[in-house]
DNA sequence: GTCAACGTTTGTGTATACAAGAATGGCATT
DNA sequence: AATGCCATTCTTGTATACACAAACGTTGAC
């Protein structure tokens, strides 16, 4: 319980959200959500406040919050920023990489091909997370990193499901092959162009997460 | 006063710290808040809930809320993340463009020029915003528009600043001028280059944005 | 004289109470 | 029977009060 309960409760109520307990449209109401947690109202406030700020949800003054419900279309947009940003973290992690980084994405590499290799559909997603984030810390620049970090979090369901589809693991695996060949390469330019099209893949095979989405 | 009394809050702290009216690292306090706007600690503690969400403060547990310095090299790395998103724009606006965007374009584009011509550095200052703004609106993502606007927000008295320097409004009028062109051609990837580096140039003469930050 | 410990003060964190607005249901009227 | 209006109830928005933690100052001891 990190702290202060007002973030701990938005940590809760945002992993309630992105696990679709949830479900969007929901409305959420501040006095159950308190007895729930077992807390006063005032935390859970704050917790919204924060959640309405991120984009999570929507309070509409005076009549509550409601779990905002983004759809196909806003998910391949966010999907499309989120190639861009990646695609910059590679590029710069080509020009900048020391050797702290080059460890840190050898290390998670290697965990993602043991994952690829095992058939292990929950590990390599919990391992691809770090193999991104691992990158994401190669560009050297905060800002971006911590807007990468919480745009890929937001996409973590999304990204879930994609992972599903057959042979999408080691289809994955082998662009991450390449991708860390043009980063240790030096290649900027290269990794850029990989990574827009690894993120952007999932926009490609739009279809098939839209189906998956619509199968729950 | 928009509608309830934390917004409007959030609202004004927010000018007061991008206008440098509560200077980076200035610590805020909720009672002098609340006294100041004549209001109750609620409000005032959701609002700086919201501008920590957003970034622009850190509220340390049981140690109150700091504005945030971002120092010179954040605020680079800021930029870098906005050319970035700004030339994934122009390319969607150049692939995209309807009449309604491309109607919006020319007309924020002749007043840019119109303020040029007149060497207004303010009134191109906010016909400039307004130009830019229209690039994102025909990019037509909503997301990439929002992650944009919201971006600009947080660096616009930076660009503020820039404009201040010599022959810089000719120059960034010349820019916008290919800008539209490569836009109006459907040429998305000149689009994207283009607005990289009309964007980016605000770091490349990062020397300059230092020292007139230096001289405030 | 200096350092440490304890107490006071200030300010954040949480709870609760109160007020105002919106939604819903019932009753009356057409 | 249907529709419109009013009242009641539920929920949010704001204020205030209380509790606890941290920082600073003062005092005493070494």
């Amino acid at each position: 319980m990190s702290e202060n309960v007002g973030r701990w409760l938005r940590d809760e109520i945002e992993n309630a959200i992105l696990s679709y307990e949830f479900a969007p449209g929901e409305r959420l109401d501040e006095t159950v959500l308190a007895n729930r947690f077992g807390v006063s109202r005032t935390p859970v406030r704050e917790a919204l406040m924060q959640l309405d700020a991120i984009g999570l949800i929507e309070i509409r003054p005076r009549r509550g919050a409601i779990v905002i419900d983004p759809g196909p279309h806003r998910i391949y947009e966010m999907f499309e920023v989120m190639a861009e940003l990646e695609g910059l973290a590679g590029s710069l992690a080509a020009r900048r990489l020391d050797k702290a980084s080059r460890d840190a994405i050898t290390a998670t590499h290697g965990r993602c091909e043991q994952s690829a290799a095992a058939g292990d559909s929950d590990a390599y997603y919990y391992d691809n997370e770090e193999f991104h984030k691992a990158i994401y810390a190669a560009s050297r620049s905060d800002f971006l990193q911590e807007q990468c970090v919480q745009l890929h979090r937001r996409l973590r369901p999304y990204r879930r499901l994609q992972l599903r589809v057959r042979n999408r693991l080691s289809t994955s695996f082998s662009e991450h092959c390449a991708i860390v060949d043009a980063i240790f390469a030096g290649d900027g330019d290269e990794a850029r162009r990989l990574l827009r099209t690894h993120v952007g893949i999932q926009g490609e095979r739009f279809s098939d997460l839209v189906a998956s989405m619509a199968a729950r």
